[in-house]
DNA sequence: TATATTGTACGAAAATATTCGTAGATAAAA
DNA sequence: TTTTATCTACGAATATTTTCGTACAATATA
């Protein structure tokens, strides 16, 4: 089943604000509200049909849970780019993925953490330690 | 201007065979021909009027080439991605593409071989050297 | 030369995604 | 209680992407 751009920013807001009402989503989807308020019912609808999101009811009022995990769903979307633009080259993607961006020292740390922790065995980073 | 999804998998083509026919790229987007051949042209000559490609004539049949580099599209695309789905972090892009895969060791020596050019300052990966 | 094959062009159908309009129910405010 | 706000449901209009059908020209083959 396939994820469309609008259902995925949905899942983004549904990810960090768990929930949401219709109208909360609909606020931060579209703050100068661009675009009619049943537009984004009727995604949240469409999304309750494909089990994408969970809904309660309280008073007259929806409040919607993503039913699918970020993690997941970012997996499957990274994997897709990886085979689709990527050849399956994970380090061909980093290298575009950080090439190009400010990414802080912070971040660039996390990573090289990450990676020693991937590849245990490999005596890796000995250089200019001594000299 | 949008790049759809069969156009970048058309783009894919091109950049791995450059000057490829119609019929090339027909054979390889649908080895089974589950398409129509007009369906393929069709969106090649669509590629065309969007100057996402140029074309030379030969006899009757046309040879196409990318027009749009592979690097700036892989660029864009990724960006979308880290913007939309992981909030701008690099990093937990990174873990996400590396951490639930199977990169080879040499991939991941490419990916901190990157990381140590980009921060060189920091003197990191002196762990266990000694001991 | 006739016939089959392979190419282009392009309008339109089909499939999919997004947006809107209307109707009706419930809750809040006058 | 009447009126106004806000909610849901849902069919249909739009927009976009992908696919197909048909016409016709050029080349290869019988």
């Amino acid at each position: 089943m396939r994820t469309t751009d609008k259902e995925l920013q949905i899942l983004q807001i549904l990810w960090d604000k768990p929930g949401s009402s219709v109208r909360d989503v609909h606020e931060i989807l579209y703050p100068n509200d661009e675009t009619g308020y049943t537009t984004t019912l009727k995604l949240l609808q469409i999304m309750f049909d494909k089990k994408m999101v969970t809904r309660s009811k309280q008073g007259k009022t929806h409040f919607y849970l993503a039913n699918v995990s970020r993690g997941d769903t970012q997996q499957q979307i990274v994997d897709k780019l990886l085979n689709t633009v990527f050849k399956g080259s994970a380090s061909s993607l980093v290298m575009q993925l950080l090439g190009n961006s400010k990414s802080s020292k912070k971040e660039l740390d996390e990573i090289r953490k990450l990676i020693d922790e991937l590849d245990p065995e490999k005596d890796h980073g000995n250089h200019n330690l001594i000299d």
